[in-house]
DNA sequence: TAGATTGTTAATCGATTAACAATC
DNA sequence: TAGATTGTTAATCGATTAACAATC
């Protein structure tokens, strides 16, 4: 892991799927790849793969190919997951609790350490062993603990505001559920957009692509 | 709504931020919007979006701009949201008891007509008026009311099998939650992944690299 | 050594941006 | 008519693919 410069969102977003792939390999006790056999698994080019994985460095031997324990975790370092940011959850409606309940954290950087809800029904609760606290505790426990992500499980009305309380409390980056597309006010702010809604929006398009050209 | 060949992915990614973003405008009143405008709000060139746009047909009129109800339902219909393809959600667990009762299907195209466990413990319990059927009453079912697309958020472990059941049972259209990149092995199959895993460990990729650039 | 497969450079392809004529 | 803004063509930029020399 060396090079590192600018890396492409494209590549950036292959590396998840890359690491995916390398690790359920690895429970198969497969030892040894090659790009091309990647390739075909994954459905992308051989050459891009090269290409991605050397934007960190050569990972593989000529004439062998890549060694399956040490791609995966040459990938988990370049991605960060032993990191554990620390992150705060906002809202624990439906989708907030199956985040809380249903994500590993612990495998993909993070480190969840704090509910939050204003609902008096909900606070109290626990999920996943974390207790469910009063959305009014959130100063006090964010210049206790500063955690450094907060994940936005909460109404389109309250993203604007709570996202901005969040950053005056020190919270730079964000996994946004909210159907809002949080203002990038600020250049040190990274925010990651998780829209659901976008998502079956652009599958109802392409089925209906699909269905039209099929009529044809 | 005419042309529509070959339209790029990241094109059609980008229709549903139009139209959420559109809806907005409408909902503050506002009746008329410039592609400069709309550049600003949505961080984009005006240039693009007038490109995204005539990919579909002229919206505009020139020296004007954009009539916002207008071009709102244009994008409606062209991502095709008032289809109201039949879904079904198979895997009542956290994550499929969050999609059943947060989403808004029917504002995004579709229909949400079944939901299946294999839980004694969860079926014949309702989520969102829906009651939760044995899955295997999925062959019945399917044979009867056809529906088009399934919700996949089951285990890695069991997506391979269950989407093979569901394409022998005539469903082509798949919303697929699993940790599991449903192998494409049919041409006529549209699937439309959610991989929350690899949002996160994106993201964790994203704040390394900002801590590391900040440290220079 | 011969065969295989990487790492890397060059060529191609596609997507974004810029420019401007058309026109409301 | 003058000003504004679209629709569309041309230019640029970036990402993907192809090719091949390096080397295990």
């Amino acid at each position: 892991m060396a090079k590192r410069e600018n890396i492409s969102m494209s590549v950036i977003r292959r590396l998840p799927r890359y690491y995916r792939f390398l690790k359920h390999l690895q429970e198969k006790g497969i030892h040894r790849i090659s790009s091309t056999e990647l390739s075909v698994k994954l459905g992308l080019t051989a050459s891009q793969i090269r290409q991605d994985l050397n934007c960190f460095g050569g990972f593989g031997q000529q004439g062998y190919g890549y060694i399956v324990d040490q791609l995966c975790e040459e990938i988990g370092a370049i991605l960060g997951l032993e990191k554990g940011y620390k992150a705060i959850l906002i809202g624990a409606g439906n989708l907030g609790q199956a985040i809380a309940s249903h994500m590993k954290f612990q495998n993909n950087g993070f480190q969840l350490i704090g509910i939050f809800d204003s609902s008096p029904f909900k606070i109290g609760n626990s999920l996943n062993g974390i207790s469910i606290q009063d959305i009014r505790q959130l100063e006090t426990f964010c210049q206790q603990k500063q955690p450094a992500m907060a994940i936005l499980c909460i109404p389109r009305e309250a993203a604007g505001e709570i996202s901005n309380q969040l950053y005056e409390l020190g919270i730079r980056y964000f996994w946004n559920f909210s159907h809002y597309d949080i203002a990038v006010k600020y250049p040190d702010t990274v925010v990651e957009n998780v829209h659901l809604n976008d998502s079956l929006m652009t599958l109802c398009y392409r089925i209906n692509d699909l269905e039209e050209k099929g009529k044809e």
